[in-house]
DNA sequence: AAAAATCGCTTACAAATGTAAGCTGGAATT
DNA sequence: AATTCCAGCTTACATTTGTAAGCGATTTTT
């Protein structure tokens, strides 16, 4: 099992075409962040290549360049990033977040409703 | 009003000690991180004067050395990072990560029960 | 008073990140 | 076949971040 690569908020929008459908071509991805981002072609190219460094991601070869696909998957990755975050900037509890934004209003009613859905799941 | 300065990691840990007490000469602050961090006094004050230099914090002139106390609050600033990091990592949905925390099974029974009643006051 | 500790300011330097361009070789188009 | 286009590889360059050290002035200690 590897560890968990630190992905940045820019090559987080590529991991994301990729977690979503794969593999891709670079082209197919840089058609999938036309609109999302204004990077240039080359731009996303780098990201790529970097991802790769980084165990993100890998590929296949084909005749018309490679294939590229998550060596890690979207939840891994998330739960990485929320260790570091919550552990950053509230002590690591969700729980403290969560109430921040109860307190600070930023959930919707619905929202709300939906959360105590979840847990009663549970 | 300002816009929220960005916070790095390191420089979060100095932000926690001037918002849990203000303000402080840098050898206050040098004295808390010590046992939390390993980080010589010189790295400190660095931080502390880039922290001044994006305004996340600013100083009365004593004596002794510099006062430092922030000019933007812990909450708003934790605001501003679940900002951005529900955005990248969860479509900005706290919802969605509360989803994968249970999914996870991060919660341990007592947090999930004080998230049920957190919601319940609301 | 001399020495030592401390202050803030300036400088350092490597790694990560954002954002690409240049170059070379093969593929598609004309 | 010649040309244009796209692939990936290499290089670039500014900014941010982590992690300090050097320096001159001042304060504190001896």
């Amino acid at each position: 099992m590897q560890s968990i690569p630190q992905i940045s908020d820019a090559e987080w929008l590529v991991m994301k075409v990729l977690w979503k459908e794969s593999p891709l071509g670079s082209s197919d991805v840089i058609n999938e962040l036309k609109g999302i981002t204004d990077w240039k072609p080359k731009t996303i190219k780098t990201l790529l290549s970097r991802l790769v460094t980084k165990k993100a991601l890998s590929y296949e070869v084909g005749s018309r360049g490679y294939s590229y696909y998550p060596l890690v998957s979207e939840n891994e990755c998330a739960k990485e990033e929320a260790r570091s975050f919550l552990g950053r900037v509230y002590n690591g509890s969700l729980n403290l977040l969560v109430k921040n934004f109860i307190e600070n209003k930023e959930l919707s009613t619905e929202e709300i409703e939906e959360l105590k859905k979840l847990l009663e799941d549970k």
